[in-house]
DNA sequence: CTGTAAATGTTATAATGTTACAAATTTTGC
DNA sequence: GCAAAATTTGTAACATTATAACATTTACAG
């Protein structure tokens, strides 16, 4: 590898979350989608680190925003977010984070540190080749796949044990 | 694909079951982890098809059974057996299934029909070897991988429109 | 036996996610 | 513009999944 990917180097995380914004008012307006106050505030939430967050956790930020909001409404801005390619949900970590790759059409493949928390997503053509290779083989036809590694990022690995 | 594998074609069910229960014996003989009564109970019952069954669930069959059981029970039973690697929690689902490959080392790849429910678990080693590389591309180091593919299987695909 | 470790029982509670219906807001057809 | 329709949000209650903490019982080693 030559440099190491953006949640594990410093960086200004603030260009980050204003890139996802940006991206993601573009996209709705194409697909004539309603990025709405509340659901523009819950993705700038999820974005505020590259550490998946739960679903609790948006509704206390919102809370503390003064929001006065209940479970359903996180959870329908985030079946928004989803359903438009904006966030995703991390199935092993009950959790969610931006997508990095939005308005693109990819099969997301997550890198999970499970000492920092960072999250980092890859898109992985040979993977996803493989994927639908071996579910082809048994005559099955694949719609969704939920790929999630744990592990320790670079970071992580340099910090706990010099091996 | 040759013939279909066992989940999707008329088999006796019986025999999955005892070979289940036969190669857990052995597994935790050779382990020296008890296999007590409450936890073979448990892997019979995840075993009684294959479809992945809640711990709730779970918990409810004990019931019937006249046991006296509280969710940590089962909770517990169930952590004793992925720990063994008899069973698999499929994270997308909140469920457990059992694993088909008990004994050998292997990263589980599950096919999970959205219609009938079926799980077939794969052993697919170039999809280990590609998100290996993947992941080492970007200098993480991989321990666990959690991989399910929902979609339709052969029968389904056969039965609910023929494209 | 007896002391120790492992397993199980029991109660309560935490964390995550959904249903159902009411109110407000935005869009659409006229 | 304006009323009807559709979408979004508010609100309360509830369902599901999972864990914590501590008591009791059972298995095993000396």
């Amino acid at each position: 590898m030559s440099a190491r990917a953006i949640p594990y180097r410093p960086h200004n995380h603030d260009a980050c979350v204003s890139q996802a914004l940006t991206d993601a008012r573009a996209i709705c307006q194409k697909q004539n989608a309603r990025l709405t106050p509340i659901r523009e505030r819950v993705l700038e939430l999820i974005w505020q680190s590259h550490k998946p967050l739960g679903a609790y956790d948006v509704l206390g930020e919102l809370s503390s925003d003064g929001h006065n909001a209940a479970p359903p409404t996180v959870y329908r801005a985030l079946d928004f977010l989803q359903q438009h390619g904006l966030v995703h949900r991390i199935a092993s970590l009950n959790a969610f984070i931006g997508c990095t790759h939005a308005g693109e059409n990819h099969t997301g493949m997550f890198l999970i540190c499970r000492a920092c928390g960072n999250v980092l997503e890859l898109t992985a053509p040979d993977v996803s080749t493989e994927v639908c290779k071996a579910a082809s083989e048994e005559g099955f036809r694949a719609e969704t796949t939920t790929l999630e590694i744990a592990g320790l990022c670079p970071r992580c690995q340099a910090e706990s044990g010099h091996d």
